[in-house]
DNA sequence: ACCTGAACACCGTTCAAGT
DNA sequence: ACCTGAACACCGTTCAAGT
């Protein structure tokens, strides 16, 4: 039904946009091929004509999403001299952390690719880049890296969504039961709810928790630099 | 082609330790309800009586994998006093990581679960009594487990594989080029193989890595811990 | 109670063909 | 150069039927 008008000619930069769209709308699973082409109003096989396969078009999807945090941070440049590098990092790991927000699939996607991405190598060139001109060693720097893990793209992919685990707490009446095999967990809870009842739902803030954990991490490399021989 | 005597009958527990077979074979794309199947030597469909559908077999799949850890470490049970709480929680990641690396595909089907599996609640809240016990506060064990993630269960989720990361960098002629986009990548290359010429391959050990990172957490979390208003 | 066969609704992808 | 239609080899799953 599409008018020659509206029928702008394909091209790989419309597909991935596309392809982001149809996961911002639909989650990870919506994002078939099939489910692509029918969104952009073409037939599934032209898509094979700007992106040689679904892998492929998943790591455009990632350079994508890479490009759009080098936007909300301002670019990846490294200054000569850094006095803080602990903020400098924070800084640009949270910018990456929103558009993971605004993304939700993409920790998913980003875990899913087994080739190393060049958008990504830039981007952790920059952040090896803020420790070095921060006072590392090469050496501190790279296990660094490793420690932050995929902290440094600004998720953590939690192994449980909170969610269904409070409802799991919450509806069932096995909830004493339970206490016997899980007495931490209990105590804790209880605990929680005395010091703030209202937080039943939500008592563990995606966001607190992800600062406190960056926090540990950047200061226990921190000390690490420090105890360094330089 | 199956005699009546090799045909014991089919069971959960058959289907469940089939399928860790199988992904331990050839991988988790090769854990497919058909596959797995054929592997046993029956239809299809007569999984779907032992297991109510694929997801449903993946979390048994886990319960599986989480017993193997608890007879790792010798049981969850958490003792009533503990005066190195690092050194027991050490003791217990790395168990699980022992398990994780007999099954390297177990990451990314802990990872892939969604509902919170029991036998992973009981680990956890065992995780948690050692930190209990060790001195901290409920509130702050909670933050430690968010801050652990996934390396609670012993495992880091790399961002890529290091191994086709050394391909990228060998391989290309393009090395000289890339020195431009990335010269802090290119700086620590070049210093790591002065120190050690032989280790161009797998220079970056998992096992000291993950090592590596884990202490950087745990003493992270010891200093909040001693910080704490007791 | 336990297993099967045929069928359905989905995938990603190839290949020859259209404009 | 760009797009399409038909077809293939796979999925997970339902449902009625066999023993």
């Amino acid at each position: 039904m599409a008018t020659p008008t509206d029928r702008k000619p394909l091209s790989r930069e419309r597909v991935l946009a596309a392809a982001i769209e149809v996961a911002d709308e639909g989650g990870l699973e919506a994002l078939t091929m099939r489910g692509l082409a029918e969104h952009i109003g073409v037939e599934a096989m032209s898509l094979y004509y700007h992106v040689s396969n679904k892998e492929a078009m998943l790591d455009g999807v990632v350079d994508a999403l890479m490009i759009e945090i080098g936007e909300e941070i301002g670019g990846f440049d490294v200054p000569d001299q850094i006095d803080d590098w602990k903020a400098e990092m924070r800084r640009r790991i949270l910018g990456a952390r929103r558009v993971m927000m605004r993304h939700k699939w993409g920790p998913t996607v980003f875990e899913s690719r087994t080739t190393m991405s060049p958008s990504i190598i830039l981007y952790m060139d920059a952040l090896l880049g803020v420790m070095v001109e921060g006072g590392f060693s090469y050496d501190l720097a790279h296990h660094a890296m490793h420690t932050l893990g995929s902290r440094a793209l600004g998720f953590s992919q939690e192994l449980f969504e909170p969610d269904s685990a409070q409802q799991e707490a919450a509806n069932d009446q096995s909830l004493s039961e339970m206490a016997e095999h899980v007495p931490y967990i209990m105590t804790m809870l209880s605990e929680i709810v005395h010091d703030d009842p209202d937080s039943t739902l939500g008592w563990c803030d995606d966001e607190t928790e992800f600062n406190f954990a960056l926090d540990v991490l950047l200061d226990g490399l921190d000390n690490r630099r420090l105890a360094e021989p330089s």
